[in-house]
Parts: structure tokens; sequence; C-alpha cells
DNA sequence: CATGAATGAGGTTTCATTCAT
DNA sequence: GATGAATGAAACCTCATTCAT
């Protein structure tokens, strides 16, 4: 039985004569694997996750999943890892060294922003992550390359706003980083509860507009002179 | 009623001869089980946490977590609810309305900032309660109460603020409120992987004091004129 | 379904009135377990033994057998334990400090070789250890036990053997033993590849009659002066 | 034929420019996954030998194994013949006929001695047999070559020994043969529960020794009269 | 009130084997 | 001749939950 369904799925492919679906191509069955192991881990955290839903969901079967990640926590791992690969690769479109140092930082809180609205994943797995400790995180061979590039470019951007009188001096790269990253993040991450104990939906269009504005008064409140 | 039947137990084992030791007390019991179950629900999460080890860990036995309780998840709804009950009556002692403005705002920064470190396990279960869209916290019957009372005190300093001349103008309580949260609680929540990516100890005291320092002047530096 | 078969059965040791076989006998469901276990790793070794089987022999199920013992590993350890007791225990009855040398040592070859057709298991477990470097029987806090307590009875007989010039002198007891068992040991345990080649049925009873009386023979043949 | 097939292959690498490491060798292969499959058979028994070491061990694939052998059973039968094949190879440089009786015998004993020790696999190998009953072997074509054609030299020495009036009459060959054997295979078989059963290591250089002595006066001493 | 005994369902992982190239 | 990719079946083991006392 398992035979039949496998010939006719296999001339399927040849009829529809896309190459690339051919049964057999391994990068397109791992990003599948990945991309449902994504979804899960981000859905459920790592003890939630179940093995058998990647398996589903990606197309693909348990032992695949085994064949290629050797066990669930490594498919974590690489998960977590290619999170911090997607907003790091993100970044780079950023160029807040090409602007002037108020709208460097407006942009900076807006691409925060969409990020974790566009990818809540990300938000989820780094909870997971951090529920375990970072030993994961810690774990993976290049976790030096997870340190935000920015850290640098934000300090560049706090010091020409320091030295055009428009920025307050003494002010950390890496606590404006974080309290940036915090204003959006503990707002969209915890919006469940939120919501509920407010008794009002924070995602509706109307109120992340005005949390998006409330952010950025914040920020630039505290930084411009 | 309990009390009633715990001395009858309590006659009871004397009549048996047993040692001071109480072994029958149902109060004693459920709180054991309580402390327990949060301990075990903060460290692994809902998924991660075992019935097994809230039983060893409270010296009782998984039946009796049933016979109270009725199921994991009940058991679940009512360490969240205690854990927001935990905060709400701490922050009764907070007296908002009877500091100035920047003092008030001083005041609940750092108690946010305190209690959040004094009680990281409300912090994770508060993680755990999002990743599950907040299904429990809705169900209590009390969630009304879950809401915060500081919201109408932090109006009512922000109006004094800003009648004095001493605080901006537009403030929204709750985007306040959010943002004093958020600042703490991401860079808590989030100490171990910030911790492993940043290739610095975030909790130790030097960098606890300067954040407290960071997060006060980021709010003070957005509010006052 | 479950809960109306569990009913009957419950009606059905009643109705019996056999007060053994309550529903709830923890030593009996240990000593199902470890009866089965026991066939199944003298039939299937460690690695071809199933915990199914186990289960379904026992007439119990997976779980019960997790609950008790912990891992098949565990629970082969035990199995092999007690297969050491039961032998060491059937040796009790021997009292070769009672009998003349020659009549000692011909009690000696019999009993092993008896105890070894009653008791096929015996050698399949000890085997299968062996295949695993003892690691297991290493592991037992009471292997000091395990040695027989035949060798210094052995060591008395064969005193006495060469005291009253019966026996030569200069033999080892430990090698003796080792000896006498060995005679038995790999016929038996081999009996299926050396019927096979030989052709022949190595344990028709004829053959296993022969079988005794040569073993007698080498060894009183080599004893007696 | 393989040989054909060999030299074209090789033609072929050639012609594709493939360095002297000739990839294609049917020969090599099969015999490279033979050894490894003996040793792999040798130390986890069939129940828990594993194709994928197997593999890995002789630096091919999975998919060779089975192109060459069909199945693990299969493969396992195979090794097994070969180390038949091995020990009856072995034998043939024994020349017990030239010997006087009592020498023939005591290199019957050396030898058997010195095999087992230098292929404990054999003795692993036969074991694994004879806890499935003897099952492969019997599917064998050549069962009847597996048979020692050392039996009929024996009887031989043992004839000459009786007619010289150095060995005791009435001695069967088979069991003779069986029990040298028993002395050796048990002892080096059994040597780990037995080292740790005894607390003494069972195959260091001193005890080996001392065993081969008591192994050749045992038999010796039941033989000569 | 309290507890050891017991279990069905389902979890992760492993295995021999086959497919497609 | 040779190999990476893929899989159904089943292995060991775990879990929340219930039973019987």
């Amino acid at each position: 039985m398992p035979q039949t369904s496998r010939v006719a799925v296999s001339l399927l492919s040849r009829t529809i004569g896309e190459d690339a679906v051919v049964t057999r191509n391994p990068e397109r069955s791992r990003n599948a694997i990945l991309r449902a192991a994504t979804e899960e881990f981000a859905t459920c955290g790592l003890g939630g996750a179940r093995i058998d839903r990647i398996a589903a969901r990606s197309g693909s079967n348990k032992r695949l999943i085994y064949y290629y990640f050797g066990s669930k926590e490594t498919l974590f791992k690489i998960v977590l890892e290619r999170a911090f690969a997607g907003i790091r690769s993100a970044e780079q479109a950023l160029h807040l060294d090409e602007l002037d140092p108020a709208e460097a930082v407006r942009q900076l809180i807006t691409f925060t922003w969409n990020y974790y609205i566009a990818h809540p994943e990300f938000l989820t797995l780094l909870n997971s992550e951090n529920l375990h400790r970072a030993v994961h995180l810690r774990s993976l061979p290049h976790i030096r390359e997870m340190n935000s590039p920015l850290i640098s470019l934000i300090d560049g951007v706090l010091e020409r706003g320091r030295a055009s009188k428009t920025f307050r001096g003494g002010v950390d790269a890496i606590q404006l980083y974080v309290s940036i990253a915090a204003l959006s993040y503990f707002y969209l991450s915890n919006s469940a509860t939120l919501s509920t104990v407010f008794g009002r939906d924070l995602l509706a269009p109307k109120a992340r507009a005005e949390r998006l504005s409330h952010m950025t008064e914040v920020i630039l409140g505290y930084l411009l002179l």
C-alpha cells in the first residue's frame, strides 16, 4: 500500500514537471521540517512540542526528523539558531549610520516593533529558551555572532546625537538597545494576559498604532535634550 | 469546617500515640502542594511540569494532589491566581497618592523591579500563561480583580504632575504602566539569553544597580518637562 | 471499557473467595513480572527481550514494570541476582563435608548437572551477562555473596581426599569447581549447535546419562590416585 | 566473474581520472563488511547488533550491506559459517596422527585454548547461535562439513593409546572432544562473570598459564593409566 | 484525610529495510 | 557497483490520571 502511493506521488511530480519536487530533495525536506518545527516550538514550547505534529506539518515523518537532526533538543537548537540568524539578517537592512540621530532611533524602534509583530515565533522561542536558562543557546558554536552588530551602530548614533547637542550624554548603548526591545517585546509577548486583564484587545490596529507612538515618545523624550 | 476535622484528627493521632508531627493537616498539605506546584510550574512551564515532582517536592503524593485540585490544569490555574494575588497584595503597600509625582513614579519603578527580582516565578508563570494565550487566566472568576488598582492611582499621579507643570501631558496610564513593567520584566525574564549573547552577567549586583538607574532615567526623562 | 473489565475481575476474585487474588497485590505483581522477565531474558537475551512480552506474560502492563523496576536494565539486574540466589540456595542442600571425598565429588557433579538441566535459564542469563562483560553483575551490591560457599567446602573435600591418600595433591579448589561447571555448562549451553554439528540429539535421555557418567569419570579419573 | 567486473570498474575509474584509491572493489567491500559484522555480532549479539554500526565500521553503507547480503539474518549466517570455517582451517595444521598419544592430546588442548583466546568472537558468536537454538547453523548448506574432522583423528589417538596401554579404554572421542572444548570455552566465555564473582582477574597471564596446566592435568590424569 | 498500586494513551527514539539515483 | 534519502513498525519509556483501601 505505501508502495502504491509512492509510485503515485512519483508519477505526479513527473506529470507536473517540476524538477524540484522530486521525491528526493534533502534540502527541501530539511527546510520543511525546520519550518514546521519552528511553528511547533513557537506555539507549544520545547516541552509541549510534539515530534509527531512536526512530522505531520512538514509532510515528512518522524524518522526523517531524527535522520536529519538526531533529537528533539538538537532540532530546537537549530530552530533557535535560525531565529537569531533571521533577525540579525533583517537588521542588515537598517542603515542607522546614514540617518540623523533622532531618525535613526525612530527607525530602530519601528523596525523592532514590526519585526516582533511579523515574527511572533521569535518571541516565544526566546521565552522558551529563557525558561531553560539559555542552555541551548550557550551550546551553539556561533553565539558570539548572535550578538547584535547594532550595538556599535547605536553607540555611533548616540555619539553623533550628543555631539550635535540633540541627545543627552551618558547613555549606554546596550541599556538603550535592551529598553527599546523591552518596550515592544513585553507588550507583544504578554499581549494575551494583558488584554485579558485590561479587558481590551491590545493587538487591535488602533492599539498597535498607539503603542508604537507611545514607545517612540518615551525613548525620544528621554534622549532628546 | 477544616478546623473541626483537624482537631478530631489531631486527637486521633494523639490517641494512637503518634509523635508531635501532625500527619493530617489539610491546610498544611494544600499549601505545601501549592508551593511545590508554583516552583515546578515556574521552573518547567506547564508542559514540562511533572505531577510526580510536585508530589515529591511537597512531601505529599500524587493522589492527594488530585484529591485537592482535580487536575494539573486546575492546579496551574490556582497557582496563577495566587501569583496575581501576591503582586496585587504587595502593591497595597505603595501609597502613590501620598507622594509627589516624580517620587511616586520612582517608587513604582523600584517596586516593580524589586518585586520581579524577589518573585522570579511570577515572570515565568506569566510567560507560560501567555504561551497558552491566557486560556487559564480567562477562565478565572476574579479576573476583573486582577486588573491592577494601580492604573487609577497612576492616572492620579500623572494628573497631579501635569497640573503642577512637572510632567508632560497626554500620557496614558496604561501605556506608562506597561512600559514600566516592560523595562524590568524583559531584562529579568530574558536575562539568561541576554547574558549569553552579550557575554556578561546581567544579574550581577553592579549590573542590577545600573539597570534600575537607567530605567528610572528613561521614564522620568520622558515624563519630566 | 477498561473499567468494566476491572469491575468484572474484582467481582470474580470475590466470588472465588481467594483472598490472595485481590486486584491489589504488589508482592504477587512483582513476582509475576520477575518470573516473566526471567523467561524472556533467558529466551531472547537482554537485547532481544521485549518489555511488551514481559508485560503480556506476567499478566500486567508495561507501566507497572517501570513502576516497580524503573528500566529494562534494572529489571535484568534483579533477574540476574535472583538467578544467582537460586543456585546458591540450592547448593545449601549439599552437605559435601558429611560425605567421603569421592562421593562428595560425585554428588557435586550430579548436582551441577541436574541444576543446569532444571534451570536452563541460568545458563542463558549468564551468557547474556558475559556478553555484556558483567557490567550488571558488577553493579550489584551483594556480589561478594554471589561467590559460591562451595569453594571452601570443596577445599575441605580435597584436603580430606589427599590426607586419606585417595586424591592427588596440588589441586586448586577454584580450578576444580570451574572445571566441573564447565563440563556440564558447555555441553548443555551449546547443545543446540553441538547437536546440529554432530547430527545427533545431545539432550536425549541416553545421551544425557552417558554425559553424566563421562564427566564423573573424567573428574574422578583425574583426582583418584 | 567478479574479477572481470572489477577490471571493468578499475578501467572506468581510471578513465574518470580518479586517484589510485580504487573505490569500486566488490571483494574488498564484501570482506570489509564481513569483518565489521563479525566484530559487531561478536560484541553485541545478534539482537544487539546494529546494521548502522556495521556500515560505519566497514567504511561502507547500509545499502551495500543489503545489496550483498540481503538481510541481517543472512549476514549473521555467513559470519557464522566463516567462523566455523576458520577453526576448521586452523585445525588442519594439527597433525595428531603423527604424534604419540599423550603428546597429541596435549597439543589438542593447547590448540583449543590458544584458538579460543585468539578468536574470542568465535565463542560469542556460538553463544548467540545457541541462544537461537542453532536455527541459522541448521540452514547452512555445508553443516556436515562443519563437523570437525578431528573426531576421527581423536578416535585414532585414543585407539593408539589404548593399544599401547598408556590410555584407558572405553573413551568416546566425541565426549572427550566436547570435554576438552568445555574446559577452555567455559573459562574464557564466562571469564567476565567468574572474575567478578571470584574477585580476581582470570585473564591475567599467570592465571591463564595455571588454567592451561590444570586442564592438561585433568584430561591426561583421566586418560593415562 | 491520606496513599500505594495500577493503567491507557501517547511520548521520543531506534531499527531493519527500501527507494531513487 | 555504490550511496544518501526515506520510512513503517515497533522499541523503551513517561505521563496524567484512577482504583482500592
